[in-house]
DNA sequence: AGCACGCCGACT
DNA sequence: GTCGGCGTGCTC
């Protein structure tokens, strides 16, 4: 007599570990039969752990006797075939494991079984507002106000077969107003497919509450889901519960909310689509951007990305067709953008002073009753700190890179020295460490010291400074933004994260310091992401009108073909001049690359893993077919928080190419590892895909 | 990745 | 005598 037999899923777990386990379903216990997608609690080693289920068999290769059972079940809505599939998809792309991909999108409070209890969480949770709706005083733009221009784009949107997967690009000048056409499409969307969810893509964190504030003016009456790393536990939960449940109608998120189930998702918009922040650095390296558009394409719906300064990889794509452009034209708004000076420096002076003619520059504009904002590369107050009688400087000793020094200013402690690679801080030493001489010196110029120099320069302005030590929290930042839009600063010092996204109203000068810094160094991508910031940081001169705002910019190489478009404000020519360059020298997109990246306390360790694995790569394709293998190297920061760090680079002509070689590549590495880190040597290794630096 | 089991140094 | 170091091995 044949017993019933057993029901078994396979679930995947968040450990770098084989993709799936087995478990026992106990049908009687659990009260329903398993579905894909479903999460649970399950028994693991000694402890317990949450899982998905991603099949179900009645056979286990694993004997019947060792296999535990599923013990509860979350009451959230299974995890969608959409959503899985495209799990599945950036797990085998970016190679790295399912689970480790799929559960670390769902929000950690939903991730605890304590919180399934009878399902009151949900219960709980579903009574509560998304989002209070909290207008703004910013002028509701409704598609009456918006210009000719506007008004064609969004033409042209709307003609878009909603039905149909396409990729669309709204070319647009900084304060063109991308943002009022995407955001009448958004709105004809909704109210045109009923149930519709909209996805927007963020960069940063710091970009969302101004655009929420004017979502919720734009839609009153729509629900919105606001998702990104800042929010509480519980926050992001909710956010999270009412986009999978289809009650949230707009989803507004940073790269992570890509991986957010939205049942019934009509269209996605990738804002400042040539962002670096949408690539993850770490675990799972993905590209939201690049995500999304895969996600448009398997669920057949338009996706439009934005920006004024396009990623290469677009601008090639619109070159082939692959891509629509919709432009916004830019001769109204070209008026409006200041008038750029390249000033170039000597590098004698360079690092010691504010040269005359930023002085006198800034001097005329602060008469002027203008604001003035002052860009520089750094933070902290100077790069490093050097002996004045011998060569010693102030190196981490944990890491290859300088120890930063920063004042206190506003608290009456000693400066300290800092890494921002490993954040090891210690005091400043009150002599030279090497030869005892006490003429210490800050090297170079960071904000700190900028700020402290206007203002002795002009000691009447109000002077404020914005970077990720004054801003280093949302609400600290916002606080600074409105301080500078109440006109409570007459000259503002910061970095990079100045430029985004924030109106300013009166800026009748733009001063960038040091703008060459990462110019010639080994990131390839330095001029397009030079120019982009450019582009940028002019965009927040001169919006009110009035005299042509002027912008000054500090380099050593004003020649440089980046500055040269520059000045002319000539997108295209630079984008045209950039692809040669990629074609000439055989880069993306005209190959693709993958690096393999090893660290362990010793350096020879690290190349000796690589070595290994670019031997298994050539034997793998003996006449190295389209693959090129480079020679492991250590990294640029060689050693980071005491760790020796080594690089391969792979490259391929085509992706699929290179796609089975890494997944061979991964297999084979695993085999030799637990986890991440291999048996012999200790060398913990990953695999990442489509890299921004080399 | 955690977490247990397992065999060698300075402490109540 | 024991507390505890982290080396290696497993998790359905």
């Amino acid at each position: 007599m044949k017993s019933p037999e057993k029901i078994i899923v396979q679930v995947i777990l968040d450990k770098p570990l084989k993709d799936v386990f087995d478990y026992i379903w106990n049908e009687a216990h659990l009260r329903t039969t398993p579905k894909l997608g479903m999460l649970v609690e399950l028994p693991f080693g000694s402890s317990s752990l949450v899982g998905i289920v991603v099949g179900v068999s009645t056979h286990s290769n694993i004997e019947l006797a060792k296999l535990k059972a599923v013990k509860t079940l979350s009451p959230l809505p299974c995890l969608d075939k959409k959503i899985r599939e495209l799990a599945e998809f950036a797990s085998r792309y970016y190679i790295y494991g399912l689970g480790e991909t799929l559960l670390p999108a769902i929000p950690k409070w939903w991730r605890s079984p304590a919180n399934w209890e009878k399902g009151l969480g949900v219960a709980r949770i579903d009574k509560l507002n998304v989002i209070k709706i909290t207008p703004s005083h910013d002028k509701v733009i409704d598609p009456e106000q918006l210009n000719q221009d506007q008004v064609d784009a969004l033409r042209h949107l709307s003609d878009a077969d909603h039905k149909k997967f396409q990729t669309l690009f709204l070319n647009g000048v900084t304060g063109s107003g991308k943002t009022a056409v995407y955001l009448n499409y958004l709105q004809q969307v909704i109210s045109n497919h009923r149930d519709a969810q909209v996805l927007i893509l963020l960069p940063e964190i710091n970009l969302t509450p101004q655009l929420e504030r004017r979502i919720a003016s734009h839609m009153p009456n729509q629900e919105m889901a606001v998702l990104h790393s800042g929010l509480s536990d519980k926050q992001r939960a909710r956010a999270w519960y009412a986009a999978t449940t289809g009650k949230a109608k707009v989803i507004l998120g940073t790269r992570l909310s890509i991986l957010t189930p939205i049942p019934n998702l009509a269209t996605i918009v990738v804002d400042e689509e040539h962002d670096s922040s949408f690539k993850q650095q770490e675990g799972l390296g993905y590209s939201a951007r690049d995500l999304a558009i895969w996600r448009a394409k398997n669920e057949s719906i338009p996706i439009l990305l934005c920006s004024a300064t396009p990623s290469l990889e677009t601008w090639h794509a619109i070159g082939q067709g692959r891509y629509k452009e919709i432009k916004l034209s830019e001769r109204i708004h070209q008026a409006q953008m200041p008038i750029i000076e390249l000033i170039q420096t000597q590098q004698a002076d360079r690092g010691t002073v504010i040269s005359g003619i930023f002085k006198r520059t800034l001097q005329n504009n602060f008469q002027e009753g203008r604001q003035a904002l002052i860009f520089v590369n750094r933070r902290g107050f100077a790069p490093a700190l050097s002996c004045g009688s011998c060569d010693w400087l102030s190196e981490c000793p944990d890491c290859s890179g300088f120890m930063v020094m920063h004042k206190q200013l506003g608290s009456r402690r000693s400066p300290v020295l800092c890494c921002h690679h490993c954040g090891l801080t210690k005091s400043v030493p009150r002599s030279c460490p090497k030869c005892g001489d006490s003429d210490l010196l800050p090297l170079g110029r960071g904000t700190q010291k900028i700020e402290e120099q206007i203002r002795e320069i002009i000691p009447q302005a109000k002077v404020l400074r914005v970077d990720a030590d004054t801003a280093r929290t949302g609400k600290l930042s916002e606080a600074l933004f409105t301080k500078i839009h109440q006109g409570e600063a007459d000259i503002i010092v910061g970095t990079q994260m100045l430029s985004k996204g924030h109106d300013y109203q009166n800026i009748g000068l733009v001063c960038v310091l040091d703008a060459d810094a990462r110019l010639y160094s080994n990131d390839y991508r330095a001029p397009e992401t030079l120019f982009a910031q450019l582009v940028q940081v002019a965009g927040r001169a001169g919006r009110s009108g009035g005299e042509q705002a002027k912008m000054l910019i500090e380099t050593r190489y004003p020649n440089d073909p980046v500055y040269q478009y520059l000045c002319n404000y000539d997108l295209a020519g630079f984008m045209k001049h950039l692809l040669k360059d990629r074609q000439d020298s055989r880069l993306p997109p005209y190959v693709s690359q993958a690096l393999v990246h090893a660290q362990s306390t010793h350096m020879a360790d690290s190349l000796n893993f690589l070595a290994g694995a670019k031997v298994f790569l050539e034997k793998k394709s003996p006449n190295q077919g389209r693959l090129v293998c480079f020679d492991p190297v250590p990294k640029a920061l060689a050693k980071v928080a005491g760790k020796e760090r080594a690089q391969l680079l792979i490259e391929a002509e085509s992706r699929t190419q290179l796609q089975t070689q890494l997944n061979a590549l991964d297999e084979f590495l695993r085999n030799q590892s637990t986890g991440r880190i291999t048996k012999q040597g200790k060398v913990r290794w990953s695999i990442e895909r489509d890299p921004l630096l080399i």
